[in-house]
DNA sequence: CATTACTTTGCGTTTTTGTGCATGAAAGTA
DNA sequence: TACTTTCATGCACAAAAACGCAAAGTAATG
């Protein structure tokens, strides 16, 4: 049988199935397990497959929406994201936001950091799950379509029934007088629930945000644990924040 | 023996069995194998065959990898999405599964419907969130690694508490003799539970899948209402399964 | 017809490629 | 932790390919 054969059929029971274990296409197939290894490996080194341990899955389930880099302010994200990572320690449970800057984050964390993490957000979920030593959990609800995270009376309820090591969020509005705020009643909700689910909470934004406020409160700024901006700790422009029992990063 | 003859030979070989053996039609045509590889170089250089190692295969077969969307038989997949909206109505409760059939079929939901869905799938979820007019709900729990679904207990135990006017769902496995089938435990699970929170159940699946089984089994076939794959209902592939109380689209 | 130039073919040798097996390392699991 | 499964690596062997070369065939030309 040529190897291309064989590869077609392998790929095509990913195709049908999604995954393939060596054992099973080297049973099928009547051949040894390391030709079917070496198979998956040629296959994944073409980026057709993904390798994994025992076998190998489909790459089309890969996130479809993830390209075009069309994210505003990005690389001052990707420093955000960097940052938090030192907070990030093995065996943590964390709790997650939605938002461009927890996407990075999510896609900034080292392979062998082993934690379990919750979120309500499916995007930040679905790039979580792509690193294999973290446990992912959903919190389900309603998806709302204007900020893409779960929203609702189930959320609150399932977020009242945990606790957390440390929470991740970002914020719309932060700033000295009014804490931090939000525009959306229901996001206002679901903070709050994730705020008594923690014990630590860090506020991931862009400096642009600081120093803005919204309608609905969160949080007073005491609440706080960590502040995480693209900035250094002693900018200036983070002044106001450097004497406030608040981390700054 | 001349070479064009030894040419076309090869040629209706390929197109007979959509590879050649170089031993093969040494064998055959009392040549050396050097001539044969000669040859197919040759055809190889014109584009006619793509040469591999112990031999050839025809053009068709190694490259439907690389072209066109990533999505496996997605054309296949958009017929079975247009013939699934006929069974959505106004006002519906509907709970999904994962899969890229289902993402289909999020995408061919036709703006003007106003419908409740349940789904399993963060991937479905997003998509279906784009529609103005759907409420979307998430349930959430542990985000599987390999089929980016939720599973776990308290996606069953969500489950148990909601009751949907229809259920849509892809198949791993499915045949007259073992019923529908998985391959994964926890998601045969979460089916089952899925298949309790419903009235109605419709399984979208292309023929390919068809008479396919997997280890573990999720339902006998006359627990599912619908069969929707991208064949015509009388065809004769379906035949098996036009007797059962079954309806096929 | 003979000569020349060129192509095709087969054969022997060397290189490359593919496959299976043994071993120890790594990863996963109870 | 201990145990099992899976993986990586080196090795041996076989199959196939590449290469050079010589023999045989082919075509053109005087």
């Amino acid at each position: 049988m040529l190897k291309e054969e064989r590869q077609a059929f392998i790929m095509k029971q990913i195709n049908l199935h999604n995954k393939v274990l060596s054992t099973d296409i080297s049973a099928m197939l009547s051949i040894s397990e390391d030709t079917v290894r070496r198979d998956l490996k040629e296959m994944a080194e073409e980026g057709k497959v993904l390798k994994v341990h025992g076998g190998a899955i489909g790459r089309s389930f890969h996130y479809p929406f993830d390209e075009g880099n069309s994210v505003y302010a990005q690389a001052a994200k990707k420093q955000i994201a960097e940052k938090t990572l030192k907070l990030l320690k093995n065996d943590m449970v964390v709790l997650t936001g939605g938002g461009t800057t927890m996407i990075e984050l999510a896609k900034a964390i080292p392979v062998n950091l082993r934690a379990t993490f919750f979120t309500i957000s499916p995007l930040v979920a679905l790039q979580l799950v792509e690193h294999p030593n973290l446990t992912v959990i959903t919190i389900g609800g309603q998806l709302s379509r204007s900020s893409h995270i779960h929203i609702g009376a189930s959320v609150i309820n399932q977020l009242s029934e945990i606790k957390v090591d440390l929470c991740l969020m970002g914020a719309n509005g932060f700033s000295i007088q009014d804490g931090m705020t939000e525009s959306d009643w229901e996001v206002v909700q679901v903070k709050r629930a994730m705020l008594r689910a923690t014990n630590k909470m860090a506020i991931l934004s862009i400096a642009e945000k600081l120093n803005s406020s919204q309608r609905m409160k969160v949080c007073d700024l005491n609440q706080i644990n960590y502040l995480i901006t693209e900035l250094e700790p002693d900018n200036h422009f983070l002044g106001a924040y450097q004497h406030l029992d608040l981390q700054l990063f």
